[in-house]
RNA sequence: GCCCAUGUAGCUCAGAGGUAGAGCACCUCCUUGGUAAGGAGGAGGUCACCGGUUCAAUUCCGGUCAUGGGCUCCA
């Protein structure tokens, strides 16, 4: 069974059709065609668990506040939500007691979630003079039915009965939505847009069984304990500062570890053909504009004033050259690079090119800057200030299927290393698009050829290519089993029109080349955040900064301590050596806490042998051994895998 | 950027309108001990920063900064 098949068989997703290219009617079929189709999967039942349990949280939300406004509350990945607002009163964790209090009351009542159907006309009038404001904008733009539908919850003891406009489907009764937990709150735009009314989010997990929420519950916590933020801070590999928000320092492990990854994918492109350069961080605007950056990527980017920047001119120089727009003051505005693909193009155009010199594969693990949302920061995951494993490959029309299927090649060899399953997604072209439909027809079949040629199974996303070329997306499983993206593989015909490249054809004729923006790791300040989790910390030797421990009994076995620490360190192995007076059980705990792959114990016995007592982070004690058996089985081991 | 929460020693966290505590880590000494914490002592904090209220603020209030959870998945 191939590598990437089995991820696609083991975790099956819901025939979920939401590709739809024009809007309107299309858009709501799509809505009331969710993974819910009556069938009795797990999914599906989960789905209407979630889903009813967010009505129960709305219900109580309305016990508590009865003139809380209900927006919208659909199930999620194991739970759901509810968006309110209160007009009173912030929701805060400290409801959750009392809110959940109010659910469990709910459910106990037992009440039907019956389906049923009103006019338009009377649930707007309901909605009006129940202001509820958000409802009332749902039906206008995407309920056009003359018939809504209406859950009713018959209220027990009275006639009353608590609704909401809901298309279902439901458990049959509030009895089953029993276990359930609210996780956070927090803030979500009206529509997910920032210029709508900002309401407060209550996030719930819920499950058919008490035992299924326990084991979720508990995977948070487990998620928690190998969160790359913890890690990075017990084990030393990287800080951040109050002074450069969103940028990493990285602490002597951790730049070991990035050093690692970085060294061993440039010698990875090197045999592929590819050639690292080294480009500059600042440039003029001029860059920018020509590469479409300085429009539509402005607000992302640093840039500066270099007069104002030279002169350290106050705040009145500042403002004022702002006024008079870019260039009035005579200095140049510069701006740090956000990616670095301007930087290839003018290297690929500092030559005449022939098609001899194709494809050209240009690598750079150049640093670039982006300024991220400040509230969209966080640990290694968003950053502003990384580098990737970048390259940028320009080749011809007829060479995009090779250079394509060589890159998935390269990026499934990696991802196997790294134990990592990975799912592969096509996106083709959009509406709005550049370039000839014949380009598009040959760039999106090369890149189907490469897919088809892997012989795994793939998604197709119509119409989710960017305007100026169809990529590849990459989905990568962690250990837990979630996904991150990657890898990237962007085709792109725009960027060598807007820097105007050409090479010679062999009918002597002017071409322009295309231009394939591709990554494996991505940023590698992310993917290490990722890794950290994937490994728990506890990384494979090859990765590990640390990867041997000598660790001494007694003062009377360190002359041969430092020997085997000498022997470790001139066969280029990575290790320390713990001479202290400490018991060796302090220091093997010590040396666990630290995820060292292998301590070494030295005694009396061993100095007398001329051996080592090992133990293996993974496998316990290993025994004594010859100092030169355990050399070749760790020099072994730190060879890369791929 | 917006909403909510948080910010006390290197780390994890107590605490209270009257100028601060624990465990671990750190330092010193004792201990020479064989596979997950040996013992004793010591040092360490402008309670994130700025302002306000108060006789008195780390504690209450406001602002700033940072961190965390979110902000496409549209009844």
């Amino acid at each position: 069974m191939s590598y990437l098949g089995r991820v696609a068989t083991k975790r099956p997703r819901p025939a979920l059709v939401r590709r739809t290219t024009d809007h309107g009617a299309a858009m709501q079929d799509d809505a009331y065609d969710l993974p819910e189709a009556p069938s009795d999967d797990e999914e599906s039942k989960l789905y209407r668990i979630r889903h009813s349990t967010a009505h129960v949280l709305a219900q109580a939300v309305q016990r508590l506040w009865p003139h809380a406004r209900l927006a919208g509350g659909p199930p999620v990945k194991d739970g759901f939500y509810y968006d309110i607002e209160i007009d009173d009163h912030t929701l805060s964790e400290e409801d959750f007691a009392q809110l959940e209090k109010t659910m469990k009351r709910i459910v106990k009542e037992n009440q039907p979630f019956e389906m049923t159907t009103w006019p338009r006309e009377k649930i707007i009038a309901h909605y009006q003079r129940t202001d509820q404001v958000y409802k009332l904008d749902l039906l206008e733009r995407i309920i056009p039915d003359p018939e809504v539908g209406i859950c009713q919850n018959p209220q027990k003891g009275s006639d009353d009965v608590w609704f909401d406009m809901c298309r279902g489907p439901h458990v049959p009764r509030t009895g089953q939505c029993k276990h359930f937990k609210l996780l956070r709150v927090s803030g979500a735009y009206w529509r997910g847009q920032s210029d709508q009314p900002m309401l407060q989010r209550v996030y719930g997990t819920a499950w058919k069984t008490r035992e299924q929420l326990d084991t979720y519950l508990h995977r948070l916590e487990e998620a928690k304990k190998r969160d790359h933020r913890k890690l990075g801070r017990d084990l030393d590999l990287f800080m951040f500062h109050d002074w450069a928000p969103g940028a990493p320092f990285w602490l002597p492990k951790g730049e070991d570890l990035y050093h690692t990854l970085a060294r061993r994918m440039r010698d990875l492109l090197v045999q592929g053909g590819y050639q690292p350069v080294r480009t500059p961080l600042v440039f003029d605007s001029a860059l920018f504009e020509t590469s479409g950056h300085w429009e539509h990527y402005r607000e992302n980017m640093y840039h500066f004033d270099e007069r104002h920047a030279a002169h350290g001119h106050g705040e009145a120089a500042h403002t004022q050259a702002q006024a008079h727009g870019d260039n009035d003051q005579g200095g140049r505005q510069l701006g740090l690079k956000p990616m670095n693909c301007p930087c290839h193009m003018l290297i690929f155009k500092h030559k005449k090119r022939s098609y001899r010199d194709l494809p050209l594969r240009i690598h750079d693990q150049g640093v670039l800057h982006r300024n991220e949302l400040s509230g969209t920061l966080s640990g290694l995951t968003r950053v502003r200030q990384f580098s990737q494993d970048d390259a940028h490959i320009f080749c011809t029309q007829e060479q995009i299927a090779a250079e394509v299927e060589a890159l998935l090649h390269l990026i499934d060899k990696v991802y196997r290393a790294f134990d990592m399953p990975v799912a592969l997604k096509l996106s083709t072209r959009p509406a709005e698009k550049l370039g000839s439909d014949e380009l598009w027809d040959a760039a999106e079949d090369a890149l189907r050829q490469a897919l088809d040629a892997t012989g795994r199974p793939y998604e197709i996303k119509e119409g989710d290519g960017a305007f100026y070329g169809p990529k590849i997306d990459f989905d990568v499983y962690d250990a837990l089993e979630r996904t991150h993206q990657c890898a990237t593989v962007q085709l792109d015909f725009q960027l060598p029109r807007r820097f105007d490249l050409s090479y010679v054809g062999a009918d002597n004729q002017p071409h322009v080349p295309v231009v394939i923006h591709r990554a494996v790791f991505g940023s590698f300040e992310r993917f290490i955040g990722i890794l950290i989790e994937h490994y728990a910390g506890a990384f494979p030797v090859w990765l590990a900064p640390e990867q041997v421990r000598v660790m001494t009994v007694s003062e009377r076995s360190e002359a041969h301590g430092e020997g085997v620490l000498r022997a470790l360190k001139s066969a280029g192995i990575k290790a320390t050596a713990d001479l202290s007076d400490a018991k060796i059980g302090y220091k093997i705990r010590e040396c666990h806490n630290q995820k060292v792959p292998y301590m070494l114990i030295i005694g009396e016995r061993e100095r007398d042998e001329g051996t080592v007592s090992v133990r293996s982070r993974d496998d316990g004690d290993l025994g004594a051994m010859p100092v030169e058996d355990f050399l070749t089985r760790v020099v072994a081991e730190s060879l890369p895998p791929f």
